[in-house]
DNA sequence: TTCTATGTACGAGTTTCATCGTACTGCATG
DNA sequence: CATGCAGTACGATGAAACTCGTACATAGAA
């Protein structure tokens, strides 16, 4: 098979870094976050544990998937991180084998003021 | 069939209301309302429609569901108003045959302080 | 090179949801 | 009583989405 094995998501293109980051995975711009899309993204138990932890833990940097902690099989974290990242939420980078995950903070504030704070003050349900 | 025809939700309860107003609907209280519920209820474009409109053209009453304008079958508009007040978005009270839905304002702001104004920014995709 | 660790891709099973046609209820009016 | 009207209830259909097992790809270390 050819070397372009990568599938391109519709209406998602991956910007450019200063640092010397790896390059982003393809995302959708900032002008192109939808509301809807994003809540849609935020109304699952398990994607606001991952943002919020993102959120109130991650000290500045960006995690790979098994800092979480979550227990479940990795296709699933793999669907749900795609998701949110598809969604606009967050950005994920390749760092050797890691793909590690951030919230778009600034991208989000910009474009929906005070969603994030809602997502923070988020608790789980009990039990 | 007896007159109990009524079905109770899950965890659903009717409140009461101090004005000579009809009885609301059942929906949750306060404080049973779930952030990925509302954000849920909020990620489909209909519905972000309806609460829009209601936010925006209300003055300060309720409307019922032929005032939206919306081009569904009643079928369809059944659904996603009571999708808005099974998650606890929306208050409906029964006036003769009409149904009529109002935001609940007070208590969103008070849970989710800020969401209702991403709500009322929101813009329809073009086209 | 082989082994391990991280994570993806694909596909199947299941569930949930949106859509909508049809039949029905209940009030209001002639 | 008959009709019209606002809206529900129910059921079917089709499309997404969640969950997860399995197989695969790749980087780094022994």
């Amino acid at each position: 098979m050819p070397s372009t094995t990568r599938r391109a998501a519709a209406a998602i293109k991956t910007p450019a870094e200063p640092e010397g980051l790896p390059q982003p995975l393809p995302e959708p711009p900032v002008g192109d976050l939808r509301l809807e899309t994003v809540l849609g993204a935020l109304s699952d138990p398990l994607r606001l544990t991952i943002v919020r932890k993102l959120l109130l833990e991650s000290e500045q940097f960006d995690h790979p998937c098994g800092w979480f902690g979550l227990d479940r099989p990795k296709s699933s974290l793999t669907h749900h991180f795609k998701a949110l990242r598809e969604a606009g939420v967050t950005r994920q980078r390749q760092y050797g084998l890691e793909r590690r995950s951030q919230v778009r903070v600034d991208d989000l504030n910009e474009r929906f003021p005070g969603l994030l704070d809602l997502v923070a003050a988020w608790m789980p349900e009990p039990q």
